[in-house]
DNA sequence: ACCTAACCGAGACGGTACGTCTTGTCTTGAT
DNA sequence: ATCAAGACAAGACGTACCGTCTCGGTTAGGT
């Protein structure tokens, strides 16, 4: 949580991509306000309500201020967004890892239905035509997820309950990918009841299982 | 493949969300020339050179007639990208379920690593704020992918080689929906390696193998 | 009064601009439907509230034979103003030319200070940029005026009250042209004291009247 | 003839209804080149020719700045008009008042005659669908052409030439009246001859000259 | 009673201009 | 030196209206 921006401490460790805003003082005000005035944005009509012009009236920050600390609009929404949603993670822990799997599958899909999971989808697809802001989203929203479930895939590995020779970040993308893809493209339902069949094709694969009996 | 849009015919069994044009003589000579127009202008500069005044030169079809086709730029871009990607669509057949998935998996990933993946994805996050288009491109593009997939899970199920109880649904946005988290997020990367460790991790499961011992 | 546009009966004695409709029966119907429509379109939205669409619409009768029986929509306009209106010129009798003349001048005023005049106002400026409207206006609406003022200027002169030396036409304008400029640029009002003091101006010149004797 | 438009100077003394720009260094650049590029339209094809696009590609200012120093087009034509005319005002000076006013008759005549004439005429006409634009005209043009015959009619005043009851607006209205009439009514032709008929008629009245004694 | 034109409705279409919106740069002046 | 305020160019947007056109259906008048 070492605050990733604050410029006058080591300006040069710099998360590749993001900004380090220009020498110094009143800068944080100027950070800050702007997040603010973005986070109200995005509460009231969600990213298309985001507009540089907007954020600069309401945070009483100029358009060329912004600029300096952000490449983009998308930038400052990303970020204000990952902030603002950083202390919802909660990690389940129901005794076992297919327990605590499912029930983050289900804690995200429900994330997605929700008006925020509007703005992530919004966020993301932003990312897409403004790669400048693809870090921002990935440093200040995606990492503090990905680190989270992390931490439920450690214990399960440990535990010996999942396959240790899945990489993390396979076993993320298998998990919440079909989250992902469905919020966006809107093909399918972000139900409570996907959420469980998509966890459970994901924790015991595709193919059948054969093992127990004759076939 | 009869034209679903082809107005005196059944005006009535339009899919929801796709417009069927007014009356209808001309209308496939504008419907043709807008799409052809289209599909250059994307082979040249990708979603973003998708134009409504680009398309409207390119083509001769006026603008005002290009917004009674469709409801917006996203949308004929979706169709447009969808007929011309339409005879892409080639099934593995190794023999195998698993060989087969795995395949179409590692085909489906060089697909999206492809230039034509970058317009796949424009379309994808395009589709977000213009809920107008997503029709569009669902009945257009992700149809038929779907539809493809679906007759390689039908036959591994035919074969007994996946678990009947899953969903072809499911099975679908489990083995594409972490490729699609990817483009779109950009957290890592498609190459046939990560593509290989996905479709290995979503057949087999994310859980033990305790198979081989006692359970 | 006599239809000067009835098509069968001597299609040749055609006002110059003004179109005689194809052959013709068919045509009085169209011919009249449309007027109707225009002159409802005009009470409701004055000139800028009648567009070729909208005639067609109200009227029944296409865009195409529109275009057959008018040149342009401001002549369908100029048309149907000028039949309205032609009903309402009455001539006042006062038992003086200058009595007459000064009336018609309050009279005249206080039409273009109506909503009426607005439309007159609008379709007068109208065949400024659309000169084949503006044989319709002067055919079916100045005219009428014209005649009716040669009228009382006629009488003016047989009863030896006015310069038998000036042209009627001259005279019409003298008197009604300060009251149109007014009315077009708006530089000053339109009221019965205005109309008397232009009148008055006009009947009695504007050179000193030294004739009488020692000032 | 100080700047009207100058921001800094005095704000607050704007006639009523002329627009002034926002804040205002760069204002004096974009408000000149605007005017210059619409002159040149106007001489090539008259108003028509005055496309808010037209004016944007010739100066180099957007659109948007456009709006932002004037309501419409026809403002900025008017303006544009009004200053490169505001130079040709030249006062006849014969020795009497009849021959100045008959002249002066004579000299507009020519003028509504010539093509400038024409663009007078579309700007009046332009002024009556586009309400916002007549400050412009009346105070970039009319005003400065009120003002100079006013000159005229306050000598001949002094004189005791003509009759000092009798308004100099009124004056005006009844001396070019007719004038603004034929050219946008077209329904006589503006001829000298015409033009001393007119202003003959006006300063001597239309009454006839009986009277009292011989002539 | 037909038959053959002309006429008509309906409305799609290309074209042109509109007025608005947002972005990212640049300038000015105050702190 | 930094910043707020905001003017500005660029260019896409979606709409409106125009005048032309193509399509069938209808009506009439000549046979």
């Amino acid at each position: 949580m070492s605050a990733p921006m604050s410029p006058e401490a080591e300006p040069a460790r710099v998360p590749e991509g993001i900004l380090v805003h220009p020498t110094g003082a009143r800068s944080r005000r100027v950070h800050e306000a702007a997040l603010r005035a973005t986070c109200d944005l995005l509460d009231e009509g969600g990213l298309p309500a985001v507009t540089v012009d907007a954020i600069a009236e309401r945070s009483g920050v100029s358009k060329a201020t912004l600029y300096k600390h952000w490449p983009s609009k998308t930038a400052v929404a990303a970020e204000a967004f990952g902030r603002r949603m950083a202390e919802t993670v909660a990690l389940p822990d129901t005794g076992t890892a297919r327990g605590d799997l499912a029930e983050q599958v289900r804690l995200v899909s429900a994330f997605y239905a929700s008006p925020a999971g509007t703005v992530f989808a919004q966020l993301l697809a932003a990312c897409v035509s403004d790669p400048g802001a693809a870090p921002y989203f990935r440093v200040y929203f995606l990492h503090g997820r990905r680190v989270a479930i992390g931490v439920l895939w450690e214990r399960a590995v440990r535990r010996g309950e999942v396959d240790p020779a899945i990489d993390v970040e396979t076993a993320i993308d298998i998990l919440f990918g079909p989250l992902v893809f469905r919020l966006i493209s809107g093909h399918r339902p972000l139900t409570p009841e996907e959420a469980d069949a998509i966890s459970g094709a994901a924790l015991y694969g595709l193919l059948r299982h054969t093992s127990t009996g004759a076939d």
